[in-house]
RNA sequence: GCCGAGGUAGCUCAGCUGGUUAGAGCGCAGGAUUCAUAAUCCUGAGGUCGGCGGUUCAAGCCCGCCUCUCGGUACCA
């Protein structure tokens, strides 16, 4: 039934200019984890991969701003993560690194292997140079006015402000974000993959042969394949990274998300000399964990690269997870909003399975989810402690009591007993299928619901009552009772490693296998059991306080920091300053511009005419609270046309740095026409 | 703007190619119980399936329009 040998399990390599938080376990990490523990206790060959991703522009500017080098960045951070994943029971086979000499090799002679083929083209461009840092800029890190709604802030590749997509040659008065100079157009020379010409074969691939692929991967695939794909730069001007391996490419690197995907076959060359059989052989099946910001670089690019190589397979499945929020708002490492992982484990030690629990329990398989600790809280009370661990206590401690820790033999069997002993395989079967759909947080409700039946198995038959009464019907109870103990050690191993494996020490039911799953004679009559501990403990309303708190003096940080007023502009002389015409005016008609969020159009009276002006300030007035209103004008701007509407001159508007807007307006009214020096 | 995913109970989510009274877990209310970490077990209340319109014998599901959230939009990583 299984066309596959082997299986071949990577996960995002996260980002090293930071630690990493709950976000990243709860997307990539766990699920993967549970999966490869479920493969490997099932006796499958297979093998997890991971790595730090250690390229790329942002580590520079950290390094820069730290003043040191961009390697003490990644070794500081590498080392966090790694750490953090161990802590986690991420069961890595192996952790490595982009920057180690495996790697640069790898990914060199990737390059060049597609380059000796003639898989790239080279294109000479112009782009802004930051002179004064001496590197060309990435889109994203230039700034200025956006051309269409004029609003400054805008990014070189998009206006947030009003959600279009620029060219950073577009932008009017451009900046660098890295030094603040004004950048200056250069040429340059890149490689491009041209991933058009691999379209057909990623359409037949991807839109016929992998119609189970989750929908907002596949959705999103098709959304690229239907737009049409042009081909894309693989290398970058930039000092840190995999030198580009052809001559004439002095100061050029692999662009980071060319080399990263490499990442996870230097990974495996590191790991095994026979890493060929599991890149090669297409006996092996390959699973990318991802978050679904990555999606088009697992789906369409690195299956280019590959397939242009030749002699790699391809990903069967790429199961990306949507985001997780945090007490309703995003994760954001630059806001310090985040529960890292080394700073949980100082708050909640030996508490890790609590947090893949609830990572897992509410992982943002189909959409975004959120996080939040009243709810982790509860998870652990009301379904850990109250649903596995007393049960588990329950069972333990009724042996113990009994029987001195022996398993006392089943004998004859009621009804009842036989239906609870066939509702466990049934139990193992929907949870395995939840599993090989990559239906993690299905997967582990079905577990618990082992635990459930336990309890419900133990209250109905109330072996506490027959004690004194009927001994031989309580062995009976007793042994069921254990057998679903036994079976839980096993069924919760993939979920919750640490708890699984202290279950197992605690009934002496060690180094067993997946496929004991389900049966009723784990434990024989004669085992003996150890001495019961708690599994897990209550977490109290101070501690997820204190977590609250926390999280609430950030929030305030964070406010302090935005209040902060921007530094000064530099100086500029009364002409200049002159030529500006600003008015008040009167607001004599308002309308929303219609589809659009921000836009009004509103007539103005200006004492010199009466003239349209398209504002964007809808978001935060309604076009009859303005009406009559008396604002402040610039009157001598050059007319604009802004969704098909000709806007002469600009309304001032104060904005503070939540971008929340205050009009300019008069004291008292005053003439329109009046003018403002 | 364009493209994609999502909007179902107080909360977090299931819901197969359209088919009876729309499900689960948690929370809540009532009851039972005492082996167990006041844990457990049973029962119950609770929903205009984001909104409007359409197709159909029949719509949470299909079609159109609208709305909100998130992602992508090709040099952010």
């Amino acid at each position: 039934m299984n066309k596959f040998k082997r299986t071949l399990v990577t996960t995002a390599l996260p980002y090293a200019n930071g630690p990493v938080h709950i976000g990243h376990l709860a997307g990539v990490y766990v699920p993967a984890d549970i999966y490869v523990r479920y493969l490997r206790l099932k006796n499958e060959d297979v093998v997890l991969i991971g790595g730090s991703d250690e390229h790329g522009v942002p580590i520079t500017l950290k390094a820069k701003n730290e003043g040191v080098s961009p390697q003490d960045i990644v070794d500081r951070y590498h080392g966090i993560i790694k750490k953090s994943f161990e802590d986690f029971g991420i069961s890595f086979d192996i952790y490595s690194r982009t920057t180690n000499k495996t790697h640069y090799d790898t990914a060199s002679e990737f390059f060049k292997t597609l380059y000796d083929k003639g898989e790239f083209i080279e294109k000479e461009t112009e782009q802004y140079y930051d002179e004064e840092a001496g590197q060309f800029l990435a889109d994203r890190y230039i700034t200025g006015t956006c051309p269409h709604c004029k609003s400054e802030g805008a990014y070189g590749d998009q206006c947030e402000a009003c959600g279009t997509s620029l060219n950073a040659t577009d932008l009017i008065n451009p900046k660098s974000m890295i030094s603040g100079s004004v950048p200056v157009l250069r040429k340059t020379k890149h490689w491009y993959l041209p991933l058009d010409k691999h379209e057909p074969f990623l359409k037949k691939w991807i839109l016929e042969e992998h119609k189970e692929w989750k929908p907002n991967v596949y959705g999103q695939c098709k959304s690229w394949l239907d737009m049409g794909l042009q081909p894309r730069a693989v290398s970058r001007d930039l000092d840190w990274g995999v030198p580009v391996p052809v001559e004439g490419a002095e100061g050029k690197v692999l662009y980071v998300w060319f080399d990263a995907p490499i990442g996870y076959i230097s990974a495996t060359k590191e790991l095994t000399p026979e890493w060929e059989k599991y890149w090669k052989d297409p006996g092996t099946r390959m699973i990318h964990f991802i978050g679904k910001d990555n999606i088009v670089f697992h789906c369409i690019v690195f299956p280019s690269m590959l397939k242009a190589e030749g002699s790699y397979i391809l990903p069967d499945n790429v199961p990306a997870n949507e985001f997780l929020n945090l007490e309703g708002d995003k994760i954001s490492t630059s806001r310090n909003w985040a529960v890292w992982l080394h700073e949980y484990l100082e708050d909640f030690k030996d508490k890790q399975d609590v947090l893949r629990y609830v990572l897992t329990a509410n992982a943002p398989e189909a959409k975004d989810n959120d996080f939040t600790w009243k709810d982790f809280q509860a998870r652990n009370n009301n379904e850990l402690v109250a649903i596995l661990g007393n049960f588990v206590n329950r069972a333990l401690v009724l042996t113990q009591k009994y029987y001195d820790g022996v398993v006392p033999a089943a004998g004859e069997l009621t009804d009842y007993d036989k239906e609870t002993l066939e509702a466990i395989p049934e139990i193992v079967k929907k949870t395995e299928e939840a599993l090989d759909h990559f239906k993690f947080r299905e997967a582990v409700k079905e577990a618990m619901n082992l635990a459930r039946l336990g309890n419900k198995y133990l209250a109905d038959s109330e072996p506490w009552k027959l004690a004194k009464t009927d001994p031989e019907r309580v062995k009976a109870i007793m042994n069921i009772a254990l057998q679903i103990t036994a079976n839980l050690a096993i069924l919760m191993e993939p979920f919750l490693p640490f708890t699984a494996k202290k279950m197992q020490k605690m009934i002496n039911f060690e180094g067993k296998e997946w496929d004991v799953c389900g049966k009723k004679e784990l434990l024989e009559a004669g085992h003996k059991i150890n001495k019961p501990e708690l599994l897990f403990e209550k977490i109290e309303d101070d501690e997820i306080q204190a977590q609250l708190d926390r999280l609430a003096k950030t929030k305030e940080d964070n406010d302090a920091a935005a209040k902060e007023a921007a530094p000064a502009k530099e100086n500029i002389s009364f002409d200049d300053f002159t030529k500006m015409d600003i008015r008040i005016g009167t607001i004599l008609e308002a309308e929303k511009v219609a589809k659009t969020k921000k836009l009004l159009k509103l007539l103005i009276d200006t004492g010199i005419d009466k003239r349209t002006v398209v504002s964007g300030i809808a978001e935060y007035f309604t076009p009859e609270e303005i009406m009559g209103k008396q604002v402040s004008i610039l009157v001598n701007l050059a007319p604009r046309k802004i969704r098909g509407i000709e806007s002469q001159g600009m309304i001032l508007m104060a904005e503070d740095a939540n971008g929340e807007l205050i009009f300019v307006s008069p004291e008292k009214n005053i003439k329109p026409g009046s003018e403002i020096r």
